[in-house]
DNA sequence: GTTTAGCTTTGACTTAAGTCAAAACACTGA
DNA sequence: TCAGTGTTTTGACTTAAGTCAAAGCTAAAC
């Protein structure tokens, strides 16, 4: 049963990224849940007594606003958290939840996390780690997306599977597509970005295998140099 | 002196919104420390014994690679937070940290940190809360970047001032350009776009005080409806 | 084999938003 | 008041990258 439990939690995109022992003390406070379409998981004003992981299924968070009209403000799917922050903050839902479709979640209440983070505050360093760390990245995506081109992007995504080495082969875990919105493009642009950058011999592309054949090369572009400029 | 800490630390973006009696338990456990030029804080594969926070000065992180070359990876300045993540987690420095100029920081040291968290969880709770909250807006900023125009995002920047009230005033606290690299665009562009938003008959803009004259319709096109479609 | 469905690539076209430079404006201190 | 510095606006121009639609590929399914 809470085998089950850890295996869902190192689906998460977040969680999975903690250490295998603070992982399956987090299961052990962790309660399975299942909903039905339309069920609520929680209300805006309500105090925060949990939050959640979405295991299959999707919610979606929404307000009401003063008119009566809901606003969604976001769909979460499998993997995501739902409903941390207030629990964190120890304030009350900002808005409410409910299950879009038939759902399994996994919920932490609020009190045996805290009771779990006194005994061993290492996980919550952890987790501070873990977030941080997130952050960082973020901060660097945004300003790659606002300053630098796909070109740019792309080549930083590539350069980060070979450290120094002169030459070596990425071996893409992403479908294209999926790699695109990773960059913030789409999949048509990608395509001309590689054979841009193939063009310049920085790499040669084959299927999801790209050789990376001058690797300083590519950190330059990656860092912004125009491939005119060259 | 205490005291002086305490004030720096509220300046931190990070920090200043953390619970005024955990930001004092914080500032107990701080020393200043001051850099001259080209001085050194950590050496890349260190243990991480600790982490700054940069009053004044500034910071660069790079790290050196095989052939010896240092590569910048970022340079900090006031308000920010260096070498927290390897210290959260445990490991050694991931590259090296020097003072580009004289600079004034605020040391936590690992072990006063890791105490403090052990008799107080709540103030590692309260950070988590903060870290959380700031990595939502993160994600959301990111998909706006890619998702929507500069005037969607000025209109939502905008439409958070005012809740649901048919008209009010946005007295803006940031400079125009500030604004501006804030929503991920240039001063010239977030220029043309207020004029963009003023012609819709959504807001009129004067100077710094921006009047919300019809609250549903910059909620519209906030959400990505364009103005030709109106 | 052939069909169907899902990616990926390509081409032609459009456009949002950036660049650069000049002008307008605002604010501070002499 | 005026000079002097910094910010904001404007205009003319350029371009990266998006849209849409068609054509190629793969690869599993019949």
């Amino acid at each position: 049963m809470q085998q089950h439990i850890l295996e869902n939690l190192s689906k998460s995109e977040l969680l999975r990224e903690m250490k295998p022992a603070f992982l399956e003390a987090l299961a052990e406070i962790a309660v399975e849940r299942t909903l039905v379409s339309d069920e609520t998981l929680f209300m805006q004003h309500q105090e925060a007594t949990g939050f959640y992981l979405i295991c299959t299924g999707s919610v979606k968070v929404y307000r009401i606003g003063g008119d009566g009209r809901e606003q969604v403000i976001h769909q979460f799917g499998p993997g995501e958290i739902v409903g941390e922050v207030p629990v964190f903050q120890g304030t009350a839902y900002p808005a409410c939840a409910t299950a879009v479709k038939k759902s399994r979640l996994i919920y932490f209440a609020r009190n045996r996390f805290v009771e779990l983070g006194r005994r061993q505050p290492e996980i919550f360093l952890n987790m501070l780690a873990i977030l941080s760390r997130r952050l960082r990245q973020f901060v660097e995506l945004i300003d790659d997306l606002s300053l630098k081109d796909v070109t740019a992007r792309l080549a930083k995504y590539l350069a980060r599977g070979c450290d120094s080495g002169s030459s070596c082969v990425v071996e893409l875990e992403l479908s294209k597509s999926a790699l695109a919105s990773r960059i913030g493009t789409i999949p048509a642009t990608l395509s001309r970005t590689f054979k841009k950058l193939q063009d310049s011999g920085a790499i040669k592309v084959s299927a999801s295998k790209i050789h990376i054949l001058d690797c300083e090369l590519l950190a330059s572009i990656a860092s912004g140099e125009k491939l005119g400029d060259l």
